[in-house]
DNA sequence: GTGCGCATGTAAGAGGTTACATGATTAA
DNA sequence: TTAATCATGTAACCTCTTACATGCGCAC
């Protein structure tokens, strides 16, 4: 993405620890992104070694070392450089609909099902959000609120999606149902 | 995601060879995912090992062998029990809301401009999108008009969001500007 | 006494891209 | 004549994840 750049971008706020990082992205960034620390310190390590930051260890007893970061001048300058370029294009794999795509030949029932779960999920994820946006209400930075925001009307605008298609999967079911009784009603007239 | 499923779940629709089914992903499934032959031939190859696939070679004049790949019983089983596993969760790197939520500190017009210029590609892929979903109207499997629909309607609501969000900003750079206005035409008064 | 939070890291491997190699046919 | 389409593939590389290793303090 890089991930190099979200680090710099989140030390270039306020000086962290590794661990510190990593927090901070699984609560408001986790809709832009995620990290494992197996990526994260490495980069921080790369960073380090090109002079992007600076490194403190603060000693504490029965405890690791906190290795406390620090944006440097350069690395600020990285940053902006880096700011400055035209964003790549998303990148987005969605299993979901993948899966939807080749359901072709699977009954309706269970795709209405695999729907239901997914409506479920996004639901999940969206109360999730709103509850981030509420309980850090005021005292977020606006880009946040932003970010926040665009994640919400994108989980709302599948939700609609997810309905409408439900709806029109069921009407379809209806029909047949319909046509159904048609055959069986018509059948002892015809007897 | 993984990618062996996509080659599995199209070749269970018709036999095809690696360029078409590359074709195929970009021309009716480039929403959903994209792929480059240095991870499509060895897929290939490797579901050809395991025997989820049969492949059969066309010699032709002039050209390489074409080698068509048909899904195996085995092949159509695995993807099955992939179909009916719950999807993995959704996996989005959007570099753009990265920058936007890293602008924190840069001028307003940057920003907005920067968000023209999403606004721009979106709309770009919005319409190419419709154009598809004209261009091949009637004769498209129910699920891949799904699929569209989807990403356009996701288009849609970043459109929206894109709108809301400049508007926004433009009414908060006008108050500042009335400010500054009220300041220019207090000066005079006060000297 | 069990699990969570704090706090660092490494090694192996999965999964993917890019660039390269090859080369004829056909339409603009 | 230039670019696109057809058609296969490999090797080097990048990025990221998973699983492992270590270990104390504190709350329930």
């Amino acid at each position: 993405m890089s991930h190099r750049y979200l680090v710099l971008g989140l030390l270039a706020e306020a000086p962290m620890t590794g661990y510190e990082i990593k927090k901070r992205i699984g609560k408001t960034l986790k809709s832009v992104t995620s990290v494992s620390y197996g990526t994260l310190y490495p980069i921080l390590h790369r960073l380090l070694d090109e002079g992007a930051v600076q490194m403190e260890e603060q000693v504490q007893a029965h405890r690791p070392v906190r290795k406390v970061y620090q944006i440097t001048e350069r690395g600020q300058q990285e940053l902006a450089e880096w700011l400055q370029q035209p964003p790549g294009a998303d990148q987005i794999r969605r299993e979901f609909l993948l899966k939807l795509y080749l359901a072709r030949d699977l009954p309706p029932d269970t795709i209405q099902q695999f729907l239901r779960q997914r409506r479920a999920a996004t639901l999940a994820h969206l109360n999730e959000l709103q509850q981030t946006q509420d309980s850090l209400n005021g005292n977020m930075p606006l880009t946040q609120h932003w970010v926040n925001d665009y994640t919400i009307a994108m989980c709302q605008a599948e939700l609609q999606w997810l309905n409408r298609l439900m709806a029109q999967i069921e009407a379809n079911l209806a029909e047949h149902n319909v046509i159904s009784e048609h055959l069986v009603s018509a059948t002892p007239a015809q007897r």
